[in-house]
DNA sequence: ACCTTTGTGGAGTGATTAGTCAATCTGAAT
DNA sequence: ATTCAGATTGACTAATCACTCCACAAAGGT
């Protein structure tokens, strides 16, 4: 495997488990069994390693949920596909979205780079055509995906914490979408 | 003012600018203005006050919480008492409230003290009173109050980031509580 | 074969940091 | 006045850590 992949692995198991301080890049460069100076090779920085890390998380992440949405689904098939995806995704891959949640709840945010930003966008684009066809009837655009992001990291949480069969999931999954559902219509 | 206090007012600044690896003990104790070995004395360790600070604040969250509440009110008026207090002191301390949601999403959470986990019982048992009066039908309780809390936090969130009248404020508040009511009645 | 680029290794370093300690101070009780 | 426990100080230390540096290897490109 890759080098570089096994870095960020490493990374991402031991920063969930001791944090970003807890985590030394040497421990990290053992982990990924490669040489302390090979990690500094790929990442200027432990700052940078962080950064890059987030941003592929949120890459893959990305890349899954849109995956099998088609244009012609209406309002609501779109953001049910979106969230269930993005939930699934999240049970199958839990050390990365609670990545994802250390680091936006650390001061790191503030170097998110502006292209990771725009992702939101098609989410944006969809929750607007949601407002303008009186589906949504909540506003503004980005309160919704507030609501909508808030209630995906709460349900997320609940499933991870709370071990239960794969059909138990899905079933949770389901419901919980109608639940933001009918909050926003 | 208390050497004490002043030193988890100056832990509260710098962890939720800097986060915990950024900010070194010595610039905590500068902050407060006391010596180095001040801070050591009331605390045997960093992570001794890390969890310091988030168990005073979540005492004072939680006191400010259920301050006005009645027994004899309603399960709604109790929920939306309890949620507005805690949102609106989300409001009046940011700082507070991004460094519950820092620590939260920490490796520092398994470190959390049995008695403070017990805070949530008050609410968990109105959720159940709730759930048993059906008033409320989505269940168990805690799911219910995971539901609860992401939104306050999302909701907290929005309104910290969206700077508005305190007018404007209260009007999100009021709403919001809606929102959630109505998601889970 | 020769060169250039890129990857890899790991010992080394300077700076930083959590935590110690012995000395001094404060204030209240006797 | 004397005592004594807790508060306060800041210089000190042992350890750690992010990052550098240089030697060497692999992989092409010509």
């Amino acid at each position: 495997m890759d080098k570089q992949k096994e870095i960020l692995n490493a990374a991402l198991k031991l920063f969930t488990e001791y944090g970003f301080h807890g985590t030394p890049t040497s421990k990290i460069a053992q982990e990924a069994g490669v040489a302390n100076g090979t990690l500094f090779h790929y990442y200027k920085t432990k700052d940078d390693l962080i950064i890059a890390l987030y941003a592929d998380i949120k890459q893959r992440l990305g890349f899954c949920v849109v995956q099998d949405v088609k244009p012609a689904d209406s309002v609501y098939e779109q953001a049910k596909k979106f969230y269930t995806a993005a939930l699934q995704w999240g049970i199958e891959n839990s050390l990365e979205f609670r990545y994802v949640q250390q680091f936006a709840s650390s001061p790191y945010v503030a170097m998110i780079p502006e292209e990771l930003k725009e992702q939101n966008n098609i989410t944006i684009n969809l929750i607007k055509q949601g407002i303008k066809e009186k589906i949504i009837k909540v506003s503004p655009a980005d309160y919704v995906l507030a609501l909508f992001s808030s209630h995906l990291y709460g349900v997320n949480q609940y499933i991870n914490e709370h071990k239960m069969s794969a059909a138990k999931q899905k079933q949770f999954v389901a419901e919980s979408f109608e639940l933001v559902w009918k909050m926003i219509t």
